[in-house]
DNA sequence: ATAATTATGTTGCCAAGGAAACATAATTAT
DNA sequence: ATAATTATGTTTCCTTGGCAACATAATTAT
């Protein structure tokens, strides 16, 4: 195996890694709510005027399961919906009081995440960062500016290559 | 956003947009077979004596789901299941002829995807990569032992943080 | 040797989410 | 101004995969 293949899947490893280890936590933390939901929660509460569309791009998901997905946390009463007088068509999403109390949790939550990472992160160097940082700026744009050319939409799933 | 939290989410993006730009291609060269039964016969394919945990935990899946999965591709006639004459319980897999073509094809499909992201990976030196894969199998090593220490398993979905 | 524990694989039930068809609003082209 | 196209959100149908209970084989403890 090659390097850029040792990078990728290593990569991969780790994003699985740290969901095996945060999902049950987040169980705990949160009795009654799914960690999808959890997710969902933390973007409203970071992104005004969240919509259907925008929580489908960043979650590489589908609209069609956003769309139920906020339903159903609508119902359970932690964002609400909202439209702006001049346009009828896009539905936006705001925290309800409620769901700014499980947001705080999660933030908590986060932090200790960070706590237990803390040991790894503090040996990389802040040149070490860039150069991986530049990388991901640069794939990144690479895979966009393909996916334009193949017109593809990314709102799929994620399960790895 | 800080650093640490910058080259996480990185990764996952690009891991999303290589499977959003990745799958359309693959359902054309595969028709009639799924992407997660090709990412099964390529494991097969370079694995001797792959079995359905070996195959659970290199997917971070479930063995009941990989149960499933393979069930399916035996029944297509894509691998075979075999056992060792002093080992009743653990059941192991093996492309067919027809397994071994399919895994032909795959394996100029990913040519080609490197092919098409040649042009990113020729910019990393060979330093950069040694720096990134230095920090992946820190951070990798880190979280097992944290998975160790909480005793979860990690055979569960990948839907990331 | 036997019992308890652990490892491996399977099955049924259920939830999450993709695909595609659809409705409606907004935008663009003519 | 009107038609065509595009954007946004929803719904139905179906597949995938997790969970948990289970069966059986292997290993370890007593």
């Amino acid at each position: 195996m090659n390097k850029e293949e040792q990078v990728i899947i290593g990569f991969r490893d780790i994003l699985n890694k740290m969901v095996s280890l945060n999902k049950p936590k987040m169980k705990d933390s949160f009795k009654g709510y799914k960690s999808s939901e959890v997710h969902c929660i933390e973007y409203i509460g970071r992104n005004v005027d969240s919509n259907v569309t925008k929580l489908a791009e960043s979650f590489y998901m589908t609209r069609g399961a956003i769309s139920k997905l906020t339903k159903k946390i609508i119902k359970k009463g932690i964002i609400e919906s909202y439209q702006k007088p001049d346009n009828k068509k896009e539905i936006y999403f705001r925290l309800t009081e409620q769901g700014k109390v499980i947001n705080k949790v999660h933030e908590e939550l986060h932090k200790e995440f960070q706590e237990r990472d803390k040991a790894v992160f503090e040996q990389v160097t802040e040149e070490q960062f860039d150069i991986m940082l530049s990388f991901v700026e640069k794939y990144s744009r690479h895979l966009d500016a393909e996916i334009k050319k193949q017109g593809v939409d990314i709102t799929n799933r994620n399960d790895f290559e």
